[in-house]
Formats: structure tokens, C-alpha cells, sequence
DNA sequence: GTTATGATTTACT
DNA sequence: GTAAATCATAACG
């Protein structure tokens, strides 16, 4: 079952992207289907949370998208070279986030190896969120698109149980001083396809 | 118009 | 362990 806007538009952006693990996301592109268990997920929140792009109503271009009602993609290009995709929760005006930063593979893998260019089923397919955009076929086209329907959405399935679900720090957002220490990053306990970057503890 | 920088990955020492 | 790759975005003139 496709996940309803409902689900999205809740205000604990932190519950859904507890949430979130163990979902699947989908994508469809030329009648390739590529499906994937969600196994790490960052948390960001556009008010009081200096990490994230939309923090204190920084309304600009690239995240105007963030500004909409919950149930959209948010995807943008970081370092030049990577695709990193959102999903948009809470209501609209609210600009809370969530980064997706590594699937499980579970249809679709010789899709996803040849769109990373390796054999690989290991951690290396999917572990992290430039590697997740890539396998998925995800790149800036995609930027606003209703998560609803085809080509990418999302769908229900069984919960993460509470004790598999480890938090932390986020990873790579040390410009944003005390709000780095948040432990918004969720990950599944032991999963093979949590990405292996260790977050920043150094704040001065 | 110019310039600094990043929600990362990879290749090197 | 450290550094380079690489370009859209945002801030500034």
C-alpha cells in the first residue's frame, strides 16, 4: 500500500523518520522497477535546527520545494557530484525533511549495479545517500515530485521494531555548531546497507 | 558579473 | 589516516 499524505504531513519529523526504516521506496523508470528497504534516515527540521538548508525561513530557489506540504521529493546536487534525496513532511510552510542515506536492495539489483557501474550486492551498492540516488535511477529531474504514484513513491510495510533502531549524530553538518550533536540519524542495528561515515563529534 | 562552499565519495599515502 | 574531485547554489559587488 502507497503511504498517504497522512503520514507525511504529522509534526515529529523525528517519529517519521524512525518511522521510515524499514519502508520500502520505489522507483519505476522505463519499466524498470528497483525497490529498496529503508535502513537509515536523517532527520531536519526548517525551524530551530541550523543544519538544515530551509533553517529560519531561508527561502530560496533550491529549497522552495521544502516549503510544501509533506509527500514531496526534495532532491538536490551536493559537492557537484552527488544526487541526495528528501522526503518533505509536516504541513506546508513547516520545511521539515528527511534525508534518505541507505536502502536495503530487494528488487531490481542488476538495475542498481549497472547504474553504479559495479557487481556488487555488498554494503557498496547502497550505503549512503549519494549511492542510494544513484542505484535508484534519482537525480535532480525529480526534484518536487509528488511521492504518491509512479515513478517513485513509497510504500507501507512491516515497522523496524524499536530495539533494532539505533540513533546518533548526523553526519556532515558540522557548520552547523551545537544542532551537529543532534541525534536525528536513525539506522537499523547491524543492516549491512547503513552507510559507514561517522559523524562529527569535533564542534569546538 | 564573481567567489566560497558543501546533508559525499573515492583514491591515495 | 588525509586530500582531491567537481559544480550548483547562494551571497556579495
Amino acid at each position: 500500500m502507497i503511504l498517504p499524505k497522512s503520514f507525511y504531513q504529522r509534526d515529529d519529523v523525528c517519529l517519521i523518520a524512525q518511522e521510515l526504516l524499514g519502508k520500502l521506496l520505489i522507483t519505476q523508470f522505463d519499466g524498470i522497477r528497483c525497490v529498496g528497504k529503508i535502513v537509515e534516515t536523517e532527520a531536519y527540521r526548517g525551524w530551530g535546527d541550523a543544519a538544515c538548508h530551509s533553517h529560519r525561513e531561508r527561502r530560496t530557489n533550491r529549497t522552495k520545494v521544502m516549503y510544501e506540504p509533506g509527500g514531496v521529493a526534495y532532491v538536490y546536487l551536493c559537492y557537484g557530484i552527488h544526487n541526495l534525496f528528501n522526503i518533505i513532511t509536516n504541513v506546508e510552510d513547516r520545511a521539515d525533511a528527511v534525508l534518505i542515506r541507505g536502502i536495503e536492495p530487494i528488487e531490481g539489483v542488476a538495475a542498481m549495479q549497472e547504474r553504479r557501474g559495479m557487481k556488487t550486492t555488498k554494503g557498496e551498492l547502497t550505503a549512503g545517500p549519494g549511492r542510494v540516488s544513484q542505484a535508484m535511477g534519482i537525480d535532480r529531474s525529480l526534484y518536487g515530485i509528488d511521492l504518491g504514484g509512479p515513478p517513485v513513491w513509497l510504500e507501507d510495510a512491516q515497522s523496524t521494531p524499536a530495539n533494532e533502531i539505533e540513533t546518533g549524530p548526523r553526519v556532515g553538518v558540522a557548520y552547523a555548531g551545537k544542532d551537529a550533536l543532534l541525534p536525528w540519524r536513525y539506522w537499523v542495528r547491524g543492516n549491512g546497507y547503513v552507510s559507514k561515515a561517522r559523524p562529527v563529534y569535533d564542534v569546538g
